[in-house]
DNA sequence: TTGTACGCGTTATCAC
DNA sequence: GTGATAACGCGTACAA
């Protein structure tokens, strides 16, 4: 014997039950049937041996890793703790592995994502963690991906997994508007290139059209998904001596967190002199001081939903090409509901 | 040829390039000098293929998988967020991928856990989401393993990464009862094992015990690290009629969510009735009404050190056994300060 | 500096 | 039902 590892292998419970390791191996996988007195001595002999096969060496003679691959832009924010958890859900269900990973699209070429075919059967793909390019050679190597919180290139049509953006926006518009008598709404964008960012913009745009209402530029902020830039650049905006507003729409929950922050340090009473209303339904968000107004996103129905889409490829059934998971407004103070 | 896969391997990269596999392992591997001309080319060839190694493969070869593994018990509570974040961050420097899954300890015998030695190089177990005798079993086979809020078992003396817990709710109590006047301090324990759990409540019965206040079990309620489960089990002891209290202390921020949620629902003020005080400092605490005074518990830097340790034992140097993360007070309205 | 050949642990294809 | 054995893609003595 010239062995070098110390890890139990299916040579050992062969040679153990008597048997050869074509029939362990078989045993093992139920492919094909074995004796059952072969079958008590493997249970028996495995179990003493506490015998874990090996998946590298699985994963090389089956060329599949049994694992899929999550790609994030980070995951410090509350955001994604239900992402996660939904994809997770779904992955160990199946019976497989997550690896989850953040990459930011390369500026570089030529860097490999940390992830990919040469480690994942599939790969959920978040936002911009990836650039057109990488999806267009993931696509043309006809490897299994699903998008989330984006939707495909024109030259890569894998399917995708998000949330309503645009109707969901322009009703917390109309509804400031309409119940609340707001008009000079300001909109705290997300991250440029970001599609729900875009698609929140563009519904924004839609309800002040819809009503009347001119686009003022100077009412459009940078809010970027994050409460400290939002607060920061709101604050400024406000003791610059601003332009007068009545509401804020948010990107999102976080940078709401912040708006509320820099309207309460700089004096302005919520929801009196100033509406609010953000997008999420982080889990927090209905205790803060006042209960936000926000749109609901069913962020770990879309970690589920894309991780079943993921499972379809790779099973070599259709997946939807397209999948608008719906929002809803929960209202609550904010936006001056509910006083 | 008798090749099946369609991926480019190392040997497709060794023909283009005229040299043999060795050498392109070299280069790659950066093990052994190569030739300007020969890197040159390969580089060149390496770029066209978009050649990346085959990670099974490559374990197979080298006997290790070049991921690290994080066992948890769920992760949709916004704990997690930062936990995961701050392992995978080092992981992620350190050029190893991070496989994440869920296991609760099992019930039946013999069903191994999802991660372990087949498919990692070192695990980073957190609370219960292993056994004892699991633990020890990998401790047995010398497998990297790194606890991460609790401490390793007699037997198995893994090192360790958790939070002060017991100091800083005693000095939490110390607070409510010499600052605020409080002497009848509701405690909603966590779950029953978990050390964090079980350490708050030892700080809890020393601060009373300093204090000349005798312990009443019914001021025991279970919360279970849960702001559902907190909320109704509190709500349901005020409605029955309960023995009066002036104070709670929640063995986590989730739980005095659903604290602060009972207390509004049944009519009591927070701070001027019944002050509260949480532990962890989830991001959003600080905004919740009131914001709520908790011990901040760096999340992020345990997953960071855990991490590092697990690299420490996988880099054969020597680590510290057990690290005790400080806590600190953060002072906010929900105890009755800043008001 | 470079090439040859074997082993890593498992599955799958043949035979029997 | 069962056993022998050639892949799977890569690293690494050993040789040159």
């Amino acid at each position: 014997m010239t062995r070098r590892s110390t890890s139990v292998t299916i040579r050992d419970v062969a040679r153990n039950a008597g048997v050869s390791v074509a029939t362990v191996s078989r045993y093992i996988n139920r492919n094909a049937p074995v004796s059952d007195a072969v079958a008590a001595r493997l249970d028996a002999v495995m179990g003493d041996l506490k015998y874990a096969p090996h998946a590298a060496a699985r994963s090389l003679a089956m060329r599949r890793t049994q694992t899929i691959g999550l790609l994030l832009l980070n995951m410090h924010r509350d955001f994604f703790a239900p992402l996660i958890s939904g994809v997770e859900a779904i992955v160990s269900q199946k019976g497989y592995n997550l690896l989850v990973a953040t990459s930011r699209p390369s500026m570089r070429k030529n860097v490999q994502p940390p992830i990919g075919a040469h480690n994942t059967d599939g790969l959920l793909v978040f936002a911009d963690s990836l650039d057109d390019e990488q999806i267009y050679r993931l696509y043309q190597k006809k490897f299994p991906v699903v998008l989330i919180h984006r939707t495909a290139p024109k030259n890569a049509p894998v399917p995708s997994v998000t949330v309503e953006n645009k109707a969901a926006t322009r009703k917390s518009i109309d509804h400031l508007i309409e119940v609340h008598g707001r008009r000079r709404i300001l909109f705290m964008r997300g991250p440029a290139h970001q599609e729900d960012s875009y698609w929140r913009e563009v519904g924004y745009l839609a309800s002040l059209e819809d009503h009347g209402i001119p686009f003022e530029d100077t009412l459009m902020l940078s809010g970027e998904f994050e409460s400290e830039i939002a607060y920061a650049n709101l604050k400024k905006f406000i003791e610059t001596g601003a332009t007068p507003f009545d509401a804020v729409f948010t990107g999102d929950d976080d940078a709401a967190i912040g708006v509320l922050e820099a309207l309460k340090d700089t004096g302005k009473r919520v929801p009196e002199d100033v509406a609010v209303i953000g997008f999420d339904d982080l889990r927090l968000t209905s205790f803060l001081n006042p209960p936000l107004t926000t749109v609901r996103a069913p962020t770990d129905e879309v970690g589920r939903t894309a991780a079943a889409q993921l499972f379809r490829i790779i099973d070599k059934q259709v997946p939807e090409s397209t999948i608008l998971l719906p929002t809803e407004i929960i209202l609550r103070r904010s936006c001056g509901c509910q006083s």
